[in-house]
DNA sequence: CTGAAAGCGCTTACAG
DNA sequence: CTGAAAGCGCTTACAG
């Protein structure tokens, strides 16, 4: 069996509350009672039981995270941030993967996973506000690198509509004027993929080039399927010079099918990405991307949950913050 | 308040234990009865406290995953199937990345990690095998991917030496003479470095081909290590025609700056990986390397790990698990 | 400053 | 088949 409090509460030769005040750095204990409770401690080599503390506390010290996919790279890079993160407040962090499926959101707010869970970082794919709001609870939640600009959450994002704007600026300023986006659907507005068409279309518009939709590949958030919506825009016979993939996944994917085509990258089309993972940098070519400030994204938005679970943050109107973002112009589209 | 099974048992007319019973799947319950309890579950929302349960039961239901760094791809990659197999088997994965530091590897066996998880997926980057076994504690432990062939341990791996000098032949046979390693040390010899290093020897042997202690290159297991490593050698001058990568990270990295620095892959220098994460295939050129049965490895270490929690497995001696591999040959290495 | 006691919400022998 | 009771190991009012 393990040592429990009782057993150092004999030991040191005193009752199990001063052995807890010790454990909680209650101020007043006598030095020398907190001494003897501490030798007791270390000669027993007790260790607090943390399933105990939970039950008995209501707090597990976890932190969920919701997310699509974790071998993502974007979600990989952030999530282990994030655990760096919440580790130096003393929380660890809980990975749910929804794979956008809905059941497994609903089911991550108010589900067994909520209840291990002192608070969420949410990313939703599927859920709506309203949906979302219904189904809150007391526990604080944070949205993740959503959208949703709503009074009743926190959120902490970057901000994907100007950046897209300026990355779109940039390859109109290198004489692009035909710039397939990949991973978009035309009829989007909400939503990661919505608010980065959103800037692609202002700068277009900015720049006086008509949007065509003949140019929008919709495609899933992978390497894959960033190659299969290059593809089948060259198979339909349109027309690029160059390729916004809304992540980096998707554009390293479809930079890959145009090479392997035997297009010259950025000669014949530029290509460029989204979230400058790691990857991006290592390219070749090395692809031109957004940084979306994923560090300051990562340490704000577990500041702020903690702070809400810790009752340091009062605020009743959702928090909101915006990452600064930064344009990294590498060889894919100087 | 949440609600309680003494709720459920007072809207149903029955005890505690009865709907104990219930949720446990016990067999006998008269049919009326249990119908009674589902009805007052579903009309009160009950739902389980899972810190009460394991407070009374002792298990978690949550494996520990220890790697170094989840941001890596591979470790991206295998744990997000972990934790999809895990959840197969209605277990949650909590991940600690240790960055190869000793204390956090020490911890994580036997500290509140420990104690919040039913068993440990170990991969040990710093500690021995002797450490290990006198801190193991009486929960089951899988090593992962490693080395430690060692009855006193449980272990999922890969064929790293066979497959190393799967792959090692594989560039001999085009007429690759002087292969660099990327990522190994020449005094090494346990560990994964160290076992894939030692495929290498075995196969250039096998060939006649001289080792070369000059062309091994040690660096951090990351794109830019890599990418370090092949600066470094080709700085001092040192002359090969291949490079083999230690995993596919550090083979990205260095043909990145094989081809930054006017090399062509893979007419002047070959470049090969191990792993064969998604990027591998999507890199330009695409990388030639090794899949090393990820999809085997997570499933069968899933399943031992749950089989000796649940008492399914009871071999006294460590059960050993080799995931076969498969030569992926692609442009970099044709 | 410290002690005795209640209780968080379960599971599990023990009876019947 | 079902009930009454103990107890997992903590924290936290409540006394003193």
């Amino acid at each position: 069996m393990a040592v429990t409090m009782n057993d150092v509460a004999r030991a040191a030769g005193v009752s199990l509350k001063t052995v807890s005040n010790v454990l909680n750095d209650y101020e007043f204990i006598r030095p020398a009672t907190k001494q003897r409770v501490q030798d007791a401690i270390a000669e027993l080599g007790y260790e607090a039981n943390l399933t105990a503390r939970s039950l008995r506390s209501g707090k597990t010290r976890m932190l969920g995270l919701v997310l699509s996919d974790l071998s993502a790279p974007y979600y990989a890079e952030l999530a282990s941030r994030l655990m760096k993160a919440a580790s130096q407040r003393g929380y660890r962090v809980l990975v749910e993967q929804s794979d956008a499926v809905a059941d497994v959101e609903v089911n991550a707010l108010q589900g067994p996973f909520r209840q291990l869970t002192d608070g969420l970082l949410f990313t939703p794919l599927v859920m709506e506000a309203d949906e979302i709001a219904a189904r809150l609870g007391k526990k604080p939640l944070v949205m993740l690198g959503e959208h949703i600009l709503d009074p009743r959450f926190d959120l902490v994002t970057m901000k994907n509509e100007e950046a897209a704007a300026t990355l779109t600026t940039h390859l109109v300023a290198d004489g692009r004027r035909r710039i397939a986006v990949i991973g978009a659907h035309p009829e989007e507005s909400g939503g990661t993929a919505g608010l980065r068409l959103n800037g692609y279309r202002r700068a277009l518009e900015k720049a006086g080039i008509p949007f065509d939709p003949a140019l929008i590949a919709p495609c899933e958030w992978r390497r894959d399927g960033g190659a299969a919506a290059v593809a089948g825009l060259l198979d339909r016979g349109v027309e690029f010079d160059a390729a916004f993939g809304l992540n980096d996944a998707l554009a390293l994917g479809a930079m890959h099918e145009l090479l392997i085509r035997g297009f010259k990258v950025p000669e014949q089309v530029a290509v460029a990405g989204f979230d400058d993972i790691d990857e991006a940098r290592f390219a070749s070519p090395s692809l031109t991307t957004v940084s979306p400030g994923m560090a300051e994204i990562a340490d704000r938005s577990i500041a702020l949950l903690i702070d809400r679970i810790e009752g340091q943050e009062t605020a009743d109107q959702g928090v909101h913050v915006e990452a600064g973002f930064q344009l990294q112009v590498r060889e894919s589209a100087p």
